[in-house]
Parts: C-alpha cells; structure tokens; sequence
DNA sequence: CGTGCATTTGATAGCTATCAAAGAAGGTGG
DNA sequence: CCACCTTCTTTGATAGCTATCAAATGCACG
C-alpha cells in the first residue's frame, strides 16, 4: 500500500517481480500465499487443477505474451505448468495493483485482458456444455488456430504443444476419445496430422459445422420459419 | 475518449448510462453494437448465448450488486435474461472506461470484480469438465448457498430463482437428469425441498463429497503413499 | 376449481469411459 | 547412424451413464 510512488513504475515492477524459467512439464513455482499475475514472456502453458479424486482439469492454456491471474485458492491444487521452454514474471496481485495505481493505462490494459481471460474462460464453458465429443475437438482446433495457427498455402498449420492427455483433460474427455476424434477429422479429410503435435487444418467452414458455431448447411424452409417465430418470441419483446 | 472530464464521475456515469427494468423471463435489452457493462441494481438474471442447434448454454448466474460484463460478439446470440423482477444499469464498456480513467479506485474494484468472475466461470468449467452428473447438481448447490444461501437452524435453505431447465443448461445435462438428481440428493436425506424453488442443505460435508471438493473419509494408507509420492513428483522439481 | 406448464418418473438407445493391447514417435546410448 | 527403449498415441471390445422419447403427476395461477 505504502510503496514510494515517487520511483517510475518500471523499476517499482522490476523490484517486486520475480522471474522464472521453467522447461517442458515442469511447474512454474508461485508464491501461493496470495492471488498471483503472471506475465508470459515467452512459450507455452497449461494452468491445472488437481482434484481430490486424483484427475486434472486442465483450466486454460497460455501462449507468449498472455497474462495469467492464479488466484489462491485455499485447498485447491492449482498449478501452472510449462508446455515447452517458458520465461516468465510474477507478482502478486494486491501489490501489482497498488504500484500500478497512479496508471490508468495499465489498470485498464489489465481489465480488458481479464475480460478477454473471461471470454475465453466462458467458451470454453459453451464447449463442455455440449456433450458431443466432435464438437469441442472441432472447436478446440479452431481455438488453438486463431491463437497460434500459420497459414500454410489455403490451409492452417498448428503446432500443438500439449498432448492428447493435456487436451482431453481440457475438453472433459478421455485421450482415447481425443484421439477417435481426430481419426475420424482425418478420414473426413478435414485435418491433416504429422507426428504428435502439426496439425493442419484444411476445411475451416467444415469444422465450423461440426463445431457447432454455424448452422449445417441446407436449411429448409421449415427451420427457417422456426427462426423467425422466435426472433418475435416474447423473451425479445420487454 | 474525449467526454468533459471536469464534471464528476457520477453525474457522467449517469449521463452514459441507461437504467433497465424487466420481469421474470424478459430479456434486459443490450445495445448490441459494443460491449456492455451492467450493474445488477436489483433481482437475478442468467447469460446465455443461443447456439446455431438452437439449444441454449447458460454461461452464468447473477444476483443483487453484481456486475456483468456483456461482450460484444458478432455471430452469437448473447442475451441478458431476468429470472424474476430485475433493476439494472448498462454502459458501452469503452465510455465507462473513458469516464473512470482518473479513478483508479473504480478501475481497481471493477479487475477485482472481473477476476472474480474469471474465478467463477473457471469454477464452472471445471463442473462442467468432470461428467458425473450429481457431482455437478452438488457443486451447484453448494455454489448458490454461498451466494444466496440463507441460515435456517443447521441447514442452509436456497430460493432458486431459476429452472431446472436453466439448471440443466447451465451444467450441461437435461431437465430430466437434473431432476432425477435432486431426487436422488433428496432420498440420500442430503437436501429437502419444497415446490419449484425452495432447497435446504442438509449436509454441507456430504454434499462437498458428492461434489468431489473434498475426497472421501475413510482413506487407506495406500492413498496417502500416493499421495505422498504426488508431492514429490518431477513436475515439483523444477 | 380447472387449466397450463414445470417437474417427476419410466424405458430404451447412443455415446463415451474404461479396460486391454498393439503400434508409432522421439530420445538415448552404443 | 542405427538399435533399443520409453512414452505417447491409436485401435478394439465392453459396460455404464445420460439423452431421448413417452407419460403421469404436481404446482401455481386465474
């Protein structure tokens, strides 16, 4: 609360930040006394809940230049874990906040990041929601393919870093189910896999539709007149 | 951006904003052109975005004082309902923003809020992710009596303002599961309940194991080795 | 007191988890 | 550079859980 304010934020950041490196599968340790912000310098993660019954729920993942919160959480098991080589800074939120209070642009970068934290945060909630498999492997795809996917001639290239194990534990599914499912993208020629983590994906409108996220295509008149009675339903008129 | 800073943040808070009024099962009109902030005044409402299937996904539940952040996203069908006779008033995220760039205070308790509720849809996912679906009911429960519980002697009672369809499309199952899962909670002696609405906890601790917070009593000592090699696993480590 | 709607209860089918085993993929050491 | 070995992934068979379909019951409102 009592920090001088009369320093530059830079140097009252690099004062109370702690750095930290963390390789493949390892844990990036935070202080769990309190809620922590984590600034992904560079690489990938995974933040994971272990539950008492021994699985995991994978909670979100990060790429570079994301911002983690890591709330504290008193006998939750939450942890954040590198995909790949990872730097990163930490601090604790209270005394972030306190140092960032003479900042409006900062406080507000970091609302509009929660925000953007929660958006994602509540489809990923809209893909658990829906119990067919197909659908969240689809969405998740596209997901991944608007965080970290490069355009490959007409198709998108995605460089998974977590494992299947990682990605069913995100999804609410098995690695075997995971895994059927991208079989069954393959065979439909809507993805391309090599080895464990390219994916290529070659038929976006199509994993739309099996997302879920747009209507199949052919809609007869029928459904198109149940659309309309409830565009005036009585939800839409007070 | 460029709005007269030289008045006081409420006369130009009460300038920008709009106050809404709706019954039970109306929606809260929303300028759909840009985010919208809404403050909760009075009464309860559920977000809930209508899928191209046509099913619905309650992405959350809110109450009296709370704040909602209502994005702007083109394609989906987001909707702001009330579950029964709701006060509330809304922004365009970016003016309320503009507004309280010099008010550090109410950026810092609006990140706090939106934190809270990442926290939350974090905790949604994580009900939806296991699939046991009276582990879900449970956690739901459990939820909402700390939101709007009430003491009543040893039990906690709950007045749900919405229905076992919202439940349903809240936690991913149909009316008909949530139903037979209240049932089967009741014959357990764990809840009670009375009409549509009224539901006493009866057994916080079974219910918290129902819902998978906490492990079940009576652990072997085979568990607790596990456990113990858990703590010292290579993702510690590093 | 009747009517409409939400909820409860019942029977069955479909999907995914589980169990089991074979088949790649990537890393290590010779 | 190749063989080996560990780990991850893929494939197969079965059981269990929940969605779906169908019908009865109960609740709240006029």
């Amino acid at each position: 609360m009592s920090r001088s304010q009369s320093r530059d934020l830079p140097s009252r950041l690099s004062e109370m930040g702690e750095f930290r490196r963390a390789t493949r599968g390892h844990e990036i340790v935070l202080d769990s006394r309190t809620d922590q912000l984590v600034f992904l310098a560079d690489g990938a993660t995974k933040l994971v809940v272990q539950l008492p019954d021994g699985s995991e729920q994978v909670l979100a993942f990060h790429f570079t230049g994301d911002m983690v919160h890591v709330p504290h959480r008193p006998g939750d098991r939450l942890q954040l874990v590198a995909l790949d080589d990872c730097r990163a800074i930490t601090f604790p939120t209270n005394a972030f906040l306190d140092a960032a209070e003479g900042e409006p642009e900062v406080l507000r970068t970091m609302l509009t990041r929660a925000l953007l934290a929660l958006q994602r945060s509540r489809n990923k909630a809209i893909r658990l929601g829906r119990k067919a498999a197909q659908e969240r492997i689809a969405d998740f795809l596209l997901a991944m393919a608007e965080r970290i996917g490069i355009p490959d001639g007409t198709d998108i290239r995605i460089d998974l870093p977590m494992s299947r194990r990682d990605i069913g534990n995100s999804l609410g599914l098995t690695i075997e189910t995971v895994s059927r499912q991208f079989t069954e993208l393959r065979d439909s020629h809507m993805i391309a896999t090599s080895g464990r983590s390219l994916v290529w994906l070659h038929d976006l409108e199509g994993l739309a539709v099996r997302a879920g996220q747009v209507a199949a295509q052919k809609v007869d008149p029928e459904n198109c007149a149940i659309s309309n009675k409830d565009l005036a339903s009585p939800t839409m008129v007070g």
